[in-house]
Formats: C-alpha cells, structure tokens, sequence
DNA sequence: GATTAGTTTGACAACGTTGTCATTTTGAAG
DNA sequence: CTTCAAAATGACAACGTTGTCAAACTAATC
C-alpha cells in the first residue's frame, strides 16, 4: 500500500503550472481554454492518478450528481436493465446513480416523491411507468425545475427528455409474425388496461388482424394484469371461449409463462398445439420450456440514452433533443410453430 | 411554491442561540451536549425543516456516506431486497444506498473492484454471494481498512460483520418437512457447489435423512446450478434414475419451478404425483402453479442489520458485535402433497 | 471557598472544489 | 505598429459542514 496521498486540483495545476481555475475549466469541459493546456493538464492529471473530488464539487457548485429513477414496477428484471444502463452512463461522468422505489405509503406517489426529494437532492430524474404516467409526480417535479426523462410509452411530453419504443407497432409486427405462419384463430392476453404499453400493444394486435384480412370474429381478447397467474386464469378462459385457438400474444413474458404452465397443465403442448408470444424479452422468456419467442425492447440502451441526455441538459440548462424512438426485434424461440 | 432559502447549520444556531458546532454534534450524536440544549435544537430545526447538506458533511468530514453493495448474482428479486433492506437503514441516517454489480470484465472480481473503489468513495461494503467468496475481493477490502459486512453462509470472518441463516439447519427442516408428511424417496437438485449455500443445504438434507432412519440409498442428490434449466434437467436425469421418488427439495426456487414445468411436461402432476419444495421464497414461489412451499430467509431484514451495523462501525469506528444470524420459516403452499 | 478533573461549549481554520470578476493575452483590423 | 474586442487565464471568496483546540462551566473533594 503506498503512502495515500490526497491529491487535489492543486496539486495538478502546480504540475502543469497552470492555476487551478484553469484545472477546474478542463474538468468541466468548459470553454475557452486552449486545446494545448487541455492536453497538458488532462496529462498531468492522468499521471498522477487525479479525480476531482465529488463532495467538493456538489458543495460549490450545488450540484449533486446524482441521477435518481423513480418506479413502482414488481418486475425487477426491468428495473435491474434500467439501473445498469444509468449506472454506465453516470459512470462516465462521476455521476452517481441511485434507484427509488416510490411506495405511496403516505398516500399517493406524489407524498412520496416529495418526502424523498426533500431529503435529497437531486439533479435529474428519471420516471418509468407506472409512476411516469401519474401527472401529480410530473407536476411536482416540473415545478423543482428539474430535468427529467420518461421512459414510458405514454403520451409525450414537452420539456421533458422522451424515450420510448413503438409499442402499438412492435404489437403488430408480432402478430403478423404470427400470421405468417399461419395461425388463423389468435387471442391477445392484455395487461393492465391503466398502462398505456399494454393499450398500445393491444391496438398493434388488432391492426395486424384487420389489415390480415382474417374475418375479426378469430380474434379475441382476454384481459390479465401482467402476473403469471392471470396468465393462468386467461388460459382457462380462453379454453372456454376459444378452445381452437392456435397463438396466443402475451403482453409480457410473465402472462405468457402463465398461459404455458396452464396449457401444459391440461396436456396441451408448445409449441405443437398451441404457440405462444410474449413481450418484452425478459429472463423467463429465455430460460422457460420450450423458450418463449418475445419481442425485446433496448431497456438498458434507453436508460444509458435519458441518462446521457439528462447530464447534457444539466450540464447545458437547456434541453435540446428530446424524443428518442428505440428499436425492436423479435427473438424468435421454440414457443412457436 | 415559497422561496426556497437554503437553511445551514448557521441559521439554527442563530435561533436556537448555541453556536454551530452545538448543533453539529447535536446532528451527529455526538456526546458532551445537554439533553436541555440538544432539545433545544431538534426543535428548532425541526420546526423550520433543517437538513444537513450531505456534500459539506463528506467534506468537512472525509466521509463519503454511500454504503455500497458489491455482487454478482442474476436473481434481480434478491438484489432487490437487499436493496430495499439497505435504503430503509440509510434513509434513517442520511446515508446513500448504491449497489455495484461486479462484473470481471477486467479479468476479476478483484480489478473490477479496485477500479470502483478508485472511482468512487465509499464508507462501508457490503459483500453478497459469490462476491462474498472471493478472498481476493475481502483482501483488497481489507487492506482500505473499509467497514465490510458479510451477508453470506460462507465461513464467517473475524473482523467483519457476518450475516447470515444456519443454511444447513434450515436445509434439515425443509427436509423433515417432507419426511413428516410421509415421503420416503426423497431427491435433493443441488446449486452449484462453489456456493456455500448449496452445499450446506445439502448437508441438512443428508443430515435429516440419517436421522429419520431412512435407508439412505431411498436419497439422492442431482447436480443443478441455480437455473430453472438446470431444473429441467435434472427432473430428466430423475426420471432415469429414480422414477420412484415422490418428493424432491430443490436449492433454490427457479429449480423447483423447472422440476414442476419438467414434471407437467410428462404428464405428472404436481403435487399429487411429486411434491416439490424450493428455497428462498422468491417471487416465483408465490407465483407458479401450483405456488410452491419453501423456505423464507428475511433478506431485507438482513441486509438491513448489515447497513445499519456498519453505520455504526462507521461512527463509533470500532466494531462491536459482529454476528448476525437470521431466523428462517417455511411457506407452506400448494406444491406438497 | 479553593482546587481539581471532568464535562460542555465555542472560535476558527480546514475540506477541495466552482463562481465571480478582474487581468492578461491574442489576433484581426486599421 | 497601434488599437480594440474577444478569448484565455488567474486571484480569491464562497459553499456548509466537521476537526482541533482553547475556554468556560460544573460538580465533587478537601
């Protein structure tokens, strides 16, 4: 262990003789220092092991460098992909992130945002469904000013940092693929009706129907609430309204985990009598028998992306950019025929 | 919204007519205040909503108050409760909850270690399976003279604060359980045997089937290793091997549900043809069909008397008591017959 | 009531940055 | 070469705490 010296921002511009405002410029990537000290400075620095000090900084610029996600979401998987994408873009940066789960213990999630945002500060935020969805949250974090990104597929706001997949069209794409391979008699498993993710992959489903040319009467809708066991329930239900359906679409993996287990349950097999899709591409699509064909969605890339853009806008105290649209694909497995 | 003025430590000083360092010590616990006095400025801060602005305090005091959770474990839900475990103790003292997945991308847990503890301060550790594990990882812990908490079946170490359950005796009674209710072929799907738990689990398994007088060739053990796959393909190896047994303990939970799904595959019924307990009570569990016994672990109860002991560690610089050893409970459900 | 050894309190200098504003340098235009 | 505006740099005071150490109290003892 060597003989841990604390090395400042002065140490460094004694080094390259220069003063430590100047230090502090290129830390900064503030303008108006010449590329040549830059380079000096950043040299020193990276010999001698330098990192600006976080305390110091938040104490004298009133910044905290922290990036909190606010959510109310069971699904941990989710929240994990999230948390990883914010922790390496913070990384980046000396930014720190932090993860809070909103209990509207005290009430209603707006209690709780103010509870948490008075004890710490924050510079920007980052808010998923169900929570990016509550106009209460959004109106108390608008008037913090603080910058903040939603990561929701909900309706799009101004002055905020949007970002979001196609969801109705990645619900079509997936029935077609459906279609395409022949199923003619479908059901759709939605969600929560309140979650504008599970409305939108809904209208994709029935899109894909109509513009099929299936007469719609071989589509039905079942409705779950995202948890294994109302994939469970619409499995039977569907046994009685529909018992020769072929494909199911599962709003997510978990509904569509449920609908296997049950038809598995009654004999049925995966994919030979009966395919099943999900959404969302998560941990149970790929370790589940048979794996599940599921559409996956960038999580992790979209929480690196509003996190990026959050730190510009902080940075920059102006937002710039502010819709981003990610890509899908649909993993296809062996839950299909 | 009121105008917002940022409150110091000077402010209650003023009104409550003590000097700063009064109320510092009042708001660090320090001793040699009157009781009168440290009233005195609890109410005064209380009635005008004082807080003590963190980054002067990691400042002035060289301590960073982030408590940081090193791991490498896929099970979300775990790390979730841990999470929650360590919030709820910060949120108490002020400190900051981080959790760090440590990904060997640099060669090992070790580098990608140093690389976080260089990039960020942090008070004290909090070291989960296999992390725990790794001696090279606590070696480096060690020789920062870090606070570090254990949370962990692993050999218990001096100097560290050690949480954990008796796996071994929790492995037993889940054992016993399925004895009692009259099964005699009996099967253990073990983890991966680097993981202590595992292999302590085991060993209660063993320990009750000695006990109970039963033949130990009506036992057996199938290497697994976590997964739900691993499951799947243990219940095939069983069916080979040992067609007969009518109870199997799985290490874990996502085991138990890849048996189930592997038993419903052929045909068997759970838990009229095979019971089948799991381990850890997570949110499959609760959620599988049929939902499946096994036993809990209080995690978050654990992780948060790791966070709050090393906060103490923390202030008092001196580690007190240093094991912690958590009761367990088995969920009864609907998986055993 | 003087002495002493705590115990309680306070004054003031850190802590390591950034913000502000004054000063110096640069380079283009005359 | 001057002149002048713009660009680059620096000096120094914040920022809001805690650490250090000296001073002022208190209570127990003679």
């Amino acid at each position: 262990m060597s003989a841990k010296k604390n090395l400042t921002i002065e140490d460094i511009a004694e080094q390259a003789g220069v003063s430590i405002k100047t230090v502090s410029r290129v830390f900064n990537n503030a303008p108006n220092v010449r590329q040549q000290k830059r380079d000096l400075v950043l040299g020193v620095a990276r010999d001698l092991g330098y990192r600006p000090n976080i305390s110091a900084r938040q104490l004298a610029s009133k910044r905290s460098f922290v990036i909190s996600h606010f959510h109310d979401n069971p699904n941990t998987d989710y929240l994990s992909e999230i948390y990883d994408g914010m922790r390496q873009a913070c990384a980046d940066q000396g930014y720190y992130a932090v993860a809070e789960k909103l209990q509207p213990q005290s009430g209603s999630y707006r209690q709780a945002l103010i509870d948490y945002l008075t004890r710490y500060e924050v510079d920007g935020v980052i808010l998923s469904p169900p929570v990016s969805d509550d106009p209460e949250v959004v109106k108390e974090i608008e008037a913090r000013k603080l910058p903040f990104a939603l990561i929701s597929p909900g309706k799009k706001m101004q002055g905020a940092i949007n970002v979001f997949i196609d969801e109705k069209n990645a619900g079509r794409s997936i029935t077609d693929f459906l279609i395409e391979r022949g199923h003619k008699k479908l059901a759709f498993i939605s969600g929560l009706d309140t979650h504008a993710a599970s409305r939108e992959r809904e209208a994709g489903f029935w899109e894909a129907i109509k513009e099929s040319n299936l007469p719609e009467e071989q589509a039905l809708r079942l409705a779950g609430d995202f948890s294994m066991q109302s994939g469970f329930a619409a499995f039977d239900e569907l046994m009685k309204q529909a018992p020769n359906v072929t494909a199911v679409f599962a709003a997510n993996d978990e509904m569509a985990v449920g609908i296997i287990v049950a038809a598995l349950r009654i004999g049925k097999r995966v994919p030979q009598d009966l395919s099943v899709v999900g959404f969302d591409d998560s941990p149970f699509a790929k370790s589940m028998w048979p794996t599940i064909t599921s559409l996956a969605q960038p999580v992790d890339e979209m929480a690196r992306t509003s996190t990026r853009k959050l730190i510009d806008w902080v940075h920059s105290e102006v937002l710039e950019e502010s819709h981003f649209e990610f890509e899908t694909e649909i993993i296809i497995r062996d839950s299909c025929k």
